[in-house]
RNA sequence: GGAGGCUUAGCUCAGCCGGGAGAGCAUCUGCCUUACAAGCAGAGGGUCGGGGGUUCGAUCCCCUCAGCCUCCACCA
């Protein structure tokens, strides 16, 4: 930090140039150690752990989203005077990565078989460290907090025991099992898939009936069926008990077209009878139905695919086939047998694996369990019991709720190389297995070829990140965690999962609040994909428009919980504000030269305008607070716009003006005071926003040797500085000035040319602010002269603006066309009349003065007054005119 | 088939405890006023999706209808 404890100018061009700014500071910020947790060990604590990128790629705007929202909060915090921690890591997306590591070494005609295990591993590795490096330089750019001297990765050492730990655990009480299930099985990937990595997509298909026959010839059955190619691996089909249709025929056996099987016809209350035909083709290895129709009356299993979704040699004819392919030819085959009665155009769900976009094939496989019911229960009760997560906006926890009330148990087992290895081994040829968090001692011992599901160690990540299972200070000091952020999409897949683990391994939740935002989309409102290539990268809009803008454009400007449509003109808008700060900053700097900070004074004679922007910047710090503290980022964001475009730009700063150019040395030093107290509160307010555009800025401003913003005190609201008189005082200058402006603007005299200007004061309270602020009426009104004058009789030519406690006349010579004002002030008489028949309606209503809260009637009271009074002034004056 | 969200100015969106609707962009008018033309000063523009209800009072709460979007769900 540069060493400067007074004011020092911008000599800087008139736009901010935030590209010299965001290598600097973030630069000086690590170098300074301001994001490392622990500085105030007497401080409460405030952690937030991210939600770890992927290691495979890129990060896209929806990451710029979710951490600017967390940077936001971790700055603020610390500003505070939180321990604030944010902890850094990655995730080894078990299937994405490896994904896209077999895709490079397809390119070198290569596959992870050729490889073997190991060397397929080293290159996996290798990728990751690559893409580690890149993630951090990305976070970076987006001048994120992060603590990274505690940064970890999902398959780091630490992570990996308490992988296995929990795996240990959970199997111990009987809450992980293996078992041959249906499972949703990748034909691409080669793997198994939990029920959320599917995603149903509606297609066109078709329905085909098919006969098929009784073996003793008395007839046939006829089944419906969309995927007729598992039609070979039917071992019954199922009538509903009590089907007056078909009840005689249970027992009896069916002949199984093509495959020539004898099956049986079995009675189940599973079966629809007025769904179809009323009769079920039972095809237990390949629907998870008909599994449990088949478990219930004991029938084989017989899968007639592999792994790749090929027909496997219990396919007879079809053996080799693609499952696509087959079903054509099997489709041709029952035509030609007649067995094929019909196909019908069917419009149905059909399961595609999230990762790899192939059709999901329900396979009956091997694999590992959890069972979800007493997880979720416990879950169930934290979250009853106000044990649990409070979510932000709080309808996510119905949809929370909802599906861990309905969730099965998860298949945790994949068959991939890249992840945590299952830590369960088997004794060969005996069928013991060994789980433990090493491998047990002895031989024999092979560990399980399958790793788990990435998002079981994600699901510790709160926890395990902080050191569990072990208990480390990092564990005790930070834990649980204050709130997460993460987007909707990911729910049921991360946060549902940390929830009922944190509550199992740690006793309690993992966070306090989950604060869940939308999906940025295109400008059109699409999500943003590879396909329609309408993704944005967050590093082109840093590029072409700053970090602090496109921060400010992603946290701003929306509600939580709703998707955000990204527009460049958004971004330009607030880079706008952005240089608007800047510029104000200039100004404020050019006339701060050699202003130290012992050389502000607010006790001194302060100006209206001076006590009004303190007021105002008070009540501005207070409501941001009170918002942030709500994650009421957009309100936030508009909060500060009004503010420092509004209020301190547009017309504290030109008032300013007055005294700093002006003979009062005394009156130049409270506003030179006020000036740097206000632009350096209003940059901390601003920090979590914009933090490079504040640092920078703040930087040039009085302050300490060493002093960061990133470690300045938060501003806290102090009742000391309302101002009521000036806040009216302010107002009744800021309706003169804008009603002069616009009878100007409306007769289109110019800015530059100077008028006569009569102004009389209504109120005695209002003649002494007038006289009071006379210079700056002379200034913003541009006049050539200035009366004030209570007693003043309306000048016979002059346009009229009559405000709340003045009335003003210009005398315009030569523009003014008394017909044409009697025209404009009988439209304001019409309005006028609007008003204060409305106001009147309402109080000769009974019912609202006797029930309405009576500082609302006061209020409307006094406005009825204001419009009678301000009516009665444009009608006499309309009057004057006519004669 | 369930659940949720959205519908407010031409466009994108705010509107936190119900007390006569706001911003940015766009449009129109006038300004290079010594912080800023990425700016300044003005202006126009809204039956708050339709209908009903509660209330003294509804953009806001309740019901209902319509349209758009999302999630969940094993009907072959």
């Amino acid at each position: 930090m540069s060493d400067i404890n007074q004011s020092k100018p911008l000599e800087l061009p008139t736009t901010y140039d935030p590209t010299g700014a965001e290598q600097k500071w973030y630069d000086a910020w690590l170098e300074g150690g301001y994001f490392k947790a622990g500085l105030r060990p007497d401080a409460p604590k405030y952690t937030i752990v991210i939600p770890p990128p992927n290691v495979t790629g890129m990060l896209h705007i929806g990451h710029a989203l979710d951490l600017t929202l967390q940077d936001i909060l971790i700055r603020f915090k610390r500003m505070q005077g939180f321990d604030a921690l944010w902890v850094p890591g990655t995730d080894h997306a078990g299937i994405a990565t490896q994904t896209k590591v077999e895709s490079t070494l397809r390119e070198e005609g290569l596959s992870r078989y050729d490889l073997g295990r190991e060397k397929f591993l080293e290159r996996v590795w290798d990728w990751k460290e690559q893409y580690a490096g890149s993630i951090r330089k990305q976070w970076s750019k987006m001048g994120l907090s992060l603590d990274y001297s505690r940064e970890r990765f999902t398959l780091d050492e630490g992570l990996s025991k308490a992988v296995r730990e929990v795996f240990k655990r959970l199997y111990d009480k009987g809450l992980i099992y293996r078992g041959k299930r249906i499972i949703n099985w990748d034909p691409a990937a080669k793997t198994a898939l939990s029920d959320i990595e599917v995603e149903y997509k509606e297609v066109n298909g078709h329905l085909y009936h098919l006969k098929y026959p009784l073996s003793d010839g008395s007839g046939h059955l006829t089944v419906a069926t969309t995927r007729p190619e598992t039609m070979l691996g039917d071992t019954a089909v199922a009538v509903h008990p009590e089907d007056e249709r078909y009840k005689h025929l249970i027992g009896k056996t069916l002949r199984l077209p093509i495959v020539g099987r004898e099956i049986p016809v079995v009675g189940d209350e599973y079966v629809d009878k007025d769904f179809g035909s009323g009769a079920v083709k039972i095809t237990p290895a390949h629907d998870p139905n008909d599994f449990e129709v088949g478990a219930r009356h004991d029938l084989p299993q017989i899968i007639v695919m592999d792994e790749s979704g090929r027909m496997n040699d219990q396919a007879g004819p079809y053996e080799g086939m693609d499952r696509a392919d087959c079903r054509k030819a099997i489709v041709k085959d029952l035509q030609e047998q007649g067995v094929l009665i019909q196909i019908e155009d069917h419009v149905h769900q059909v399961g595609h694996s999230e990762r790899s976009g192939a059709v999901v094939e329900p396979y009956l496989s091997t694999q590992w369990f959890v069972s979800m019911k007493p997880l979720a229960e416990a879950a169930i009760n934290a979250q009853r019991s106000g044990n649990g997560v409070n979510f932000v906006p709080d309808r996510f926890e119905k949809i929370y709720l909802h599906w861990i009330e309905n969730v099965r148990d998860w298949c945790i087992s994949r068959q991939l190389w890249w992840g945590h290895r299952i830590p369960a081994w088997y004794k060969e040829g005996t069928g013991e297995i060994y789980v433990g968090t090493e491998a047990p001692e002895g031989d024999g011992w092979v560990q399980d070829e399958d790793v788990l599901d990435t998002w079981f160690s994600s699901a510790l990540w709160p926890f395990s990140t902080l050191g569990w299972p072990d208990s480390t200070e990092d564990l005790k000091r930070y834990y649980p965690t204050d709130v997460l952020v993460t987007g909707y999409d990911i729910i049921y897949f991360w946060v549902a999962r940390m929830i009922f683990t944190a509550l199992e391994f740690t006793g309690e939740s993992p966070f306090k609040d989950v604060l869940i935002h939308g999906l940025v989309r295109d400008a059109e409102g699409r999500k943003m994909s590879k396909s329609l290539g309408n993704g944005v990268d967050p590093f082109e809009v840093i590029e072409k428009y700053g970090a602090d803008a496109m921060r400010y454009m992603l946290s701003t400007g929306n509600t939580p919980g709703q998707d955000l449509r990204f527009r460049w003109e958004k971004v330009e808008q607030a880079r706008n504000f952005a240089n608007k700060i800047w510029n104000a900053s200039r100004f404020a700097l050019m006339n701060l030269e050699g202003f130290k900070a012992e050389d502000i004074d607010l006790t001194g004679s302060l100006s209206t305008a001076d006590r009004w922007i303190l007021h105002r910047l008070h009540e501005t710090a207070r409501d941001v607070t009170r918002l942030m503290e709500t994650y009421e980022f957009g309100e936030t964001g508009r909060l500060l716009y009004n503010f420092i475009w509004d209020d301190l730009c547009d017309w504290y700063i030109e008032f300013a003006k007055l005294t700093l150019y002006g003979e009062d040395a005394a009156a130049k030093t409270s506003t030179q005071s006020v000036i740097a107290y206000v632009l350096d509160r209003t940059l901390r307010l601003l920090h979590p926003f914009m933090p490079y555009l504040s640092e920078e800025i703040w930087q040039h401003l009085p302050h300490e040797a060493g002093e960061t913003i990133t470690l300045a005190a938060w501003p806290a609201y102090d009742a000391a500085f309302e101002a009521p008189d000036a806040v009216s005082e302010m107002g009744l200058l800021m309706d003169a000035i804008r009603a002069v402006r616009n009878v100007r603007a409306e007769v289109g005299v110019t800015p530059g040319k100077k008028i006569e200007l009569l102004a009389k004061p209504t109120t005695e309270a209002s003649a002494g602010i007038l006289k009071r602020n006379e210079e700056y009426l002379r200034r913003f009104c541009n006049t050539s002269s200035l009366t004030l004058d209570a007693s003043l009789a309306a000048p016979e030519k002059a346009m009229t603006a009559i405000v709340t406690g003045v009335e003003l006349y210009l005398p315009i010579a030569g523009l003014i066309d008394i017909g044409q004002e009697i025209a404009r002030l009988t439209k304001e008489l019409a309005s006028l009349n609007a008003e204060v028949d409305r106001v009147e309606k309402k109080l000769a209503n009974e019912g609202y003065i006797a029930k309405a809260p009576a500082h609302v009637v006061e209020q409307e009271r006094a406005k009825g007054a204001d419009y009678r009074d301000k009516r009665d002034k444009v009608l006499a004056r309309i009057e004057e005119l006519k004669n």
